[in-house]
DNA sequence: ATTTATGCAAATATTTTGCACGGTA
DNA sequence: TACCGTGCAAAATATTTGCATAAAT
């Protein structure tokens, strides 16, 4: 039967670190659940708090070791939000691309092919080997470009 | 007389800030001498040190205010280098965009127009205005690219 | 003479690290 | 049993802020 996708994701995560001679732990644990859960982008501190919810035991230390162990993994990935902000999440969703409003902070999804061609040119180009979702691409978001213009209808 | 071009960039900068009721001092004079000898993007860390080696007397403190009163006048501009690092540029520089080396940090210059069909795209299905130029794209540089493959070569 | 911006120091915030102990395999 | 990962506390970083003083206009 198919099990809760959760357990799903940790058992798999168990077995590619027992593969390598690590352990699955109990903030390991938790911190995939919390990213499974929450099915989105998570900044290390959404991750503490979430991971306290959770199990309060766990130390702030142990889920930056547990993010850069389960990066280290290949099950988890990180990108990074324009302001200096990191967010982590499962590396199994389907790709997409991100872009981060800088007015109102918001996330918007962008298809994951968006920046096919211009990998393509640069890689051409400049033989630069485009990583198009580690980063977020950063504008304003339909919600907040009204406020930009004064009066942009007569 | 054509003027020595940082002296240029102080004097419009001076005019801007007069205008506003504000000043031009010596920190900010410090701040825009670095980044208009340096042509490049520096962090903030770097123009702390730049504006050290030229007057020593300039307080750490005193170059972020600098730089983000700078930015507010739209002297000069900041962007975002993955990593969690942001740096500072002026603005009056030809537009192009910028893409960092995961690997070395190296960033490199990309034409300006590089992003303007995705732009498009972003604006006709998301309503969503791209900034091309205020994070970095990321991926690896061709000189690090060789070392991601063990042996690309029989 | 005004009022802004600075220098300083302390407060904040964020991430990293050394070490003894507990938990996993 | 062996040793990896954790909790804890402290260190290392990076940035921000309150306040008295210096400086620009």
């Amino acid at each position: 039967m198919p099990e809760d996708p959760v357990e799903a994701v940790i058992e798999a995560a168990a077995a590619l670190l027992r593969a390598r001679g690590d352990r699955m732990t109990g903030p390991r644990r938790a911190v995939l659940t919390v990213l499974a859960l929450r099915q989105s982008h998570l900044a290390p501190d959404q991750v503490v708090a979430a991971v306290a919810e959770l199990d309060a035991g766990v130390h702030r230390a142990s889920v930056y070791r547990a993010l850069e162990a389960l990066s280290d993994l290949g099950v988890v990935q990180h990108m990074h939000l324009g302001h200096g902000t990191t967010a982590y999440h499962l590396a199994a969703e389907h790709r997409h691309l991100h872009a981060a409003c800088g007015r109102c902070g918001a996330v918007v999804d962008l298809p994951g092919d968006l920046l096919d061609d211009v990998a393509t040119r640069l890689d051409d180009v400049q033989g630069f080997a485009l990583d198009p979702a580690h980063v977020a691409l950063s504008g304003t978001c339909v919600r907040c470009r009204p406020d930009q213009v004064s009066g942009d209808r007569p």
